[in-house]
DNA sequence: GTTTTTGCAAACCATTTGCAGGGTC
DNA sequence: GACCCTGCAAATGGTTTGCAAAAAC
């Protein structure tokens, strides 16, 4: 555990919600941390091998991460607006598995389930 | 319907499973077609838009493409080996997007599912 | 003191864009 | 002939890497 390493974590758990690279480097820089590009990076990925953080594609194909507040298996749920994200767990693919691979013959591995929508604030503010 | 595009539409049609922009360019190369790599970007948007063809995410993070058997709404299984790639159709998502509604209090609006495994040939090349 | 991590800058690689020429209808 | 498409090459933007200095243990 270093310095760094220490201040982008924290970074992180000051958002609620999906975010990029880019924005840690804002943050980062906004808040004159003195980390460097490449530390985010690695700090990253280091963090979603501990399964703190997970990566996932936006619907635009833009690579993004998320804090998950498990380390059990679980998808997110992702604000097209807030980016405001919330953990997943439980939702019966073991099912969906099984039946996909009684159908294909497939020996299915690992799976990517995201989902995108509109978060309720985001849905009053949109109604209004 | 230029030529450019129809050679672009058979090099994906030759594959059968994901591939990858870099991919069809090397085919491009090597079959002597001289289609331009921003070209075959291109080609690749316009048939995202038409739904013959879907991007997907790999488990590592890399861009593919997939072409698609059916133009209904459906997702993806791959081979993590050889990236041979079958359609899902009708995988009970509905369910589990209105129990996710229910839960959260999102409105979905989206969602991927891409699943990952071993075709029955790899598990077959693989035990052996 | 040895090992790991960091910052910096340069390198990389996928993707996009501007533009003049060529193809399509 | 008007408009769209293509190739090329340059620009872009995200991500990775090499390396010497600095921090960790």
């Amino acid at each position: 555990m270093t310095g760094s390493r220490r201040a982008v974590a924290e970074l992180i758990a000051s958002r609620d919600g999906a975010f990029e690279t880019a924005d840690l480097v804002a943050d980062s820089r906004r808040r004159k941390l003195g980390v460097a590009r490449a530390t985010i990076f690695r700090t990253l990925e280091l963090l979603v091998g501990l399964g703190a953080v997970e990566r996932l594609d936006l619907p635009s194909g833009a690579h993004s991460y998320v804090r998950c507040e498990t380390t059990r298996h679980h998808h997110h749920l992702v604000c097209i607006r807030c980016q405001r994200a919330v953990d997943l767990e439980d939702l019966g693919m073991t099912a969906i598995v099984t039946e996909v691979e009684r159908r294909t013959g497939y020996k299915v591995d690992r799976h990517r389930v995201e989902l995108f929508g509109l978060c309720p604030s985001c849905q009053a503010a949109t109604s209004t």
